[in-house]
Order: C-alpha cells, then structure tokens, then sequence
DNA sequence: ACTACGATTACCT
DNA sequence: GGTAATCGTAGTG
C-alpha cells in the first residue's frame, strides 16, 4: 500500500448516522490519514470502542453537555477530541446531533508516513508507534485544536474506505480503561492483528 | 481558587 | 505483572 487513497473520499455522514457499535465494528480496515506538512500520514484502523448515547455511564456524555464534550453531540462524522492523562484521544462522533455517541479509535497499523510519525512519537518500532489511543494522536499530530472538525470534509483528517480491501474479521470484547459498565462488549479488533493495544481477553 | 481524577503511557521488577 | 508521571476538566466553596 505505497499511496494513501487519498483520491478515494472521506466516508459520507451517513456512514456515521447508525447505531454506534455497527458504525465502530465498520470502522475497522478503514483508513486514518492525517495532511501534514505537504504528506499524508497514517494507517488502517484496527481497534475501536463504541461509546453509546444511552445507559453507559462510561461515555463521556452520561452527565449530559459541557464544554469539554460539546463536540461529542454534534452532527455525525464530527472529530471529538478530548484530553486525557496530559494527552488527547480521537473520536468519531456518531448517530444524530444531540445524541452524545462516538467511537474511540485506539488504534491502527502505521502505514503512511512512517518517518514523520516515528519522528513525533521519538520511537522507532512500529508495535508502538499508534498502537493506543493516545499513541496514535502524537503520532499524527492530533490534539484540542482538532476538537470539532468534520470528518467528512475534505479536510487535513480524513477517514476513508480502501478499495479492494478484503473484509476483516471482527472480534469484540470489553471496553478499556474504564470503571463503570465494564462488562459490555463494545471493543472490536480486527482479529489476530499485532497492532491493537491489548488482545482480547481468551473467550 | 482549590482539589480530585481520568476512554493513558512508559518504565520498572 | 505494577506504578509513577502529568495536566486539563469539572465539581465544590
């Protein structure tokens, strides 16, 4: 894959306008890419959470709108970007505005642009290059001022389909880093990939 | 204004 | 396996 796709298009609102796990699950094997500096970084998603609009007091809009989440209830294909632990973790923002849902993009494969992200992350090996969440945004360069953008424009972010890509197999389990509703299986990966953050736990 | 804490990561044994 | 580092956000006074 020498090229990004970039000739390909950004998916379309109505890719984000769905349910939130069908719209997590459909984001793997798609394709991150980050416009800087004259080249296309990025790589092929390969980890997500859903984070749901309703009865999950994980997502960070279980206590309704504020400042920091405003984005998160914007229209579909909206970039949230909040901070966390000094960095910043990426979303998509899905279902209709007001919502308050959005997949978490924990990880995906480095493919383009891996001087540059190598660069940003002061790391050479490629398994921890973009393989978390706040791993991938020093790697592209993602931080607040991001907050809010549209994923769907034709903008320095993008998230697009490959073509003739093969379909890959998806697993789930449970969700990351979190205290409340531990036990829901909104975690997909693209199976037996080495880039994920973690494996699944043994079924 | 003060304080607690987190959808994390790096480095340690 | 465990834990310290780090800082913006949000809740409280």
């Amino acid at each position: 894959m020498p090229l990004p796709p970039v000739g390909e298009g950004s998916l379309p609102r109505s890719f984000y306008d769905r349910p939130t796990e069908i719209v997590a699950a459909d984001l793997l094997g798609k394709a991150l890419l980050r416009r800087l500096g004259g080249k296309w970084l990025g790589g092929i998603i390969v980890e997500t959470e859903a984070y749901l609009a309703e009865h999950d007091l994980a997502s960070h809009s279980a206590r309704g709108p504020t400042r920091g989440n405003a984005s998160m209830f914007r229209a579909p294909g909206t970039l949230y970007v909040y901070p966390i632990h000094a960095k910043h973790c990426l979303n998509a923002v899905t279902e209709r505005a007001g919502r308050g849902a959005a997949v978490l993009i924990r990880a995906v494969e480095p493919v383009w642009g891996l001087t540059p992200m190598k660069r940003h992350r002061s790391r050479e090996d490629l398994r921890r290059l973009t393989s978390g969440p706040a791993m991938l945004c020093q790697a592209l360069r993602i931080d607040r001022d991001h907050d809010g953008l549209d994923l769907t424009a034709s903008g320095s972010l993008r998230i697009v389909a490959l073509s003739g890509h093969p379909p890959a197999p998806v697993r789930s389990g449970p969700r990351i880093g979190i205290r409340h509703d531990t036990d829901l299986p909104l975690r997909f990966v693209i199976a037996d990939n080495p880039f994920v953050s973690r494996k699944l736990p043994q079924a």
